[in-house]
RNA sequence: CGGGGCGUAGCGUAGUCCGGUUAUCGCGCCUGCUUUGGGAGCAGGAGGUCGCAGGUUCGAAUCCUGCCGCCCCGACCA
């Protein structure tokens, strides 16, 4: 493709809508244009990188059995309510205004639908079933470009089993070529595992790639493989030892202290010889919850221990509940249900609030002093800790989804009669299973992790371009008798130029945009190498150049490029 | 949906507090000449309902009211 006349708007300056790198690189790089809030056109350039992503997809997906189908976007809403979804989406579902349709946000119900009455017998399963497709998402916060858009690209497939085995097969299938297409890409990623996941049913893994730009926070070990959503993560760290000597509880005046650090400070002790306490209201009824020194509580947690959702209760409701105020209030003399972190398991000589303003408790046993207490684990952990699994330390950090395989079960085929005969001619809901991978996600992940100050580096694999073929001087005629036959032989031999071709760009502005663009080879051609015969590569990626001779060329540019 | 910020030419911006000639500058764009190894130089030029709608005023980019859009933080996220 020639620059002359491609639709590549470069952009020297950063749009100040755009903060993460990947979305400012796409937006300077010429490949997307904003339309809306979270909606974006792919230009030439981009959608040739959707394409290639796309590409290593489908091979993925074929070589593990699936077959390609292009269900519909607009869907009948009916379906939808059958499976209870209009309302469990909620607002994120959109909604058409002149039709009872909907725009699908995922396919599963389409998907359940489509095998209804056409899958019939166990001998028709099992079968793989994928799109790639553009998803509808009223999201109420779109936010860093690409990476979560109110439409975007989603590979989705489906999985239909007559049984379980026959599930976790197809489950272990779309592991494997997760890994595959992930691996093609070039991509750092790590994958959170099913017990440790979020989610409900049976089994799921997310694959995930570390960003700043991340809307996920997980900790992770990069020794085991150890990597667990924050909100579910544990990690090894040690619980306070009982004393021998339980000592009397005393009260201790402590004037205008409040936090735990206050407290550690006045009485010059250590912050775990302090219970924390934090008072939720769960089922309009609240619960002390206690915390070894510092120690955060993790809401997800609690929330999955009390069984129903929880809220820390308001600042009024602290005072009629305990008789002080948050940094004063403690389990001694609590009336109401009391739990405390495992660390703190039947922990004695504690400092706590003594439920009265401006006054502490020292001395706490709480095996001795506080009756009904109940243990769990409860605590946000946080970077540095060690992992549950093996003795490294756990990094804590912001990640992006890129995929997710899931485990569904018979939830949609129940729903909307997705029904097939098994082998003693019993009627049985289908088993199903989905498999998401973001492809607009892939890119942005790719290009968080492979760029420098200039620009993008593209890997052979994703780049729209294998070769930037550079005419440094398109006025003088040497060059461009040389830069137009490099050219026609490398398209020839199907290799993808980009060809600077403009007469009226200048050497220094065509070295700036290749940079930017990112190729993973550059060949420059300019009058004074010329002269003497060579032709000058430059490797993007390592900023290498080399100066080879014009006849030498072609063999070394597909060295480099294969 | 709560909090904060922003909206002036394709992009980046000055001016807004404290109303007053023809709305500033850089990049980009067009024409001509010169230039051609790291986003060129000179000369000339085009391009704006100052987000939209009302209002105040002799006069509004500037003050007031309402709305829209975009970004960030939070909540939410099958």
């Amino acid at each position: 493709m020639r620059l002359s006349n491609s639709f590549i708007p470069t952009l020297k300056e950063i749009p100040n809508e755009a903060v993460v790198t990947s979305h400012r690189l796409m937006l300077r790089a010429g490949m997307i244009r904003m339309l809306s809030a979270g909606i974006y056109s792919f230009l030439p350039l981009g959608y040739r990188v959707i394409r290639k992503i796309s590409e290593i997809i489908r091979e993925e997906m074929n070589a593990i059995g699936g077959q390609e189908f292009h269900f519909p976007a607009l869907n009948p809403k009916e379906i939808w309510e059958q499976t209870g979804r209009v309302e469990a989406f909620g607002d994120i579902l959109f909604h058409i205004d002149n039709r009872e349709y909907v725009l699908a946000p995922t396919h599963e119900e389409i998907v359940a639908t489509t095998a209804k009455g056409q899958v019939q017998s166990y001998k028709d399963l099992p079968q793989i079933w994928y799109q790639i497709q553009t998803k509808y998402r009223n999201e109420t916060r779109p936010r860093s470009g690409v990476i979560r858009g109110r439409q975007f690209l989603m590979k989705d497939a489906y999985t239909l089993d007559a049984t379980e085995e026959g599930l976790n097969k197809g489950y272990m299938l779309h592991d494997k070529a997760y890994r595959n297409i992930f691996d093609r890409c070039n991509l750092n990623y790590f994958v959170v595992g099913a017990s440790s996941g979020a989610m409900g049913g049976s089994g799921s893994e997310e694959f995930m790639v570390k960003s700043d730009a991340g809307e996920d926070t997980v900790a992770h070990c990069t020794k085991c493989e150890y990597a667990a959503n924050l909100e579910v993560a544990t990690s090894k760290i040690e619980a306070k030892a009982r004393d021998k000597k339980s000592e009397e509880v005393k009260e201790i005046s402590t004037p205008n202290v409040k936090s735990i650090d206050e407290l550690c400070e006045f009485l010059k002790i250590d912050e775990t010889q302090c219970a924390k306490s934090r008072v939720y209201i769960v089922d309009e009824k609240p619960v002390l919850v206690l915390m070894l020194g510092n120690d955060e509580v993790n809401e997800t947690k609690l929330t999955k221990e009390l069984g129903s959702a929880v809220r820390p209760a308001h600042t009024e409701e602290l005072i009629e509940i305990t008789g002080a105020d948050a940094g004063s209030i403690g389990p001694i003399n609590y009336k109401g249900r009391i739990i405390a972190d495992n660390r703190l398991k039947d922990a004695n000589n504690l400092y706590s609030g003594a439920n009265k303003n401006d006054f502490h408790l020292g001395g706490i046993d709480l095996k001795r002093d506080v009756k009904n207490i109940e243990y769990f684990d409860l605590r946000l952990i946080s970077s540095g800790e060690g992992c549950p699994n093996c003795d490294n330390k756990l990094d804590v950090f912001t990640a992006i989804e890129l995929g997710h395989i899931f485990k569904l079960g018979t939830k949609y085929s129940e729903a909307l009669g997705a029904t097939f005969l098994d082998e003693e001619g019993n009627e049985k809901p289908i088993i199903m299973g989905s498999y998401g991978i973001g492809v607009e996600r892939v890119m942005a992940c790719y290009i968080e992790q492979h760029n420098d100050e200039n620009g993008i580096i593209w890997d052979k694999n994703l780049a729209p371009f294998q070769v930037h073929l550079m005419g440094l001087n398109m006025k003088n005629d040497d060059v461009v008798k040389t830069s137009e036959s490099i050219y026609e032989k490398l398209t020839a031999d199907k290799i993808e130029v980009l060809f600077d071709d403009r007469t009226d760009a200048q050497a220094g502005y065509k070295f700036k945009e290749a940079d930017l663009l990112g190729m993973p080879l550059q060949i420059i051609v300019g009058n004074k190498k010329l002269a003497e015969g060579k032709i000058e590569l430059k490797i993007r990626s390592t900023g290498e150049r080399m100066d080879v001779e014009i006849d030498n060329m072609f063999e070394k540019v597909k060295e480099l490029v294969w």
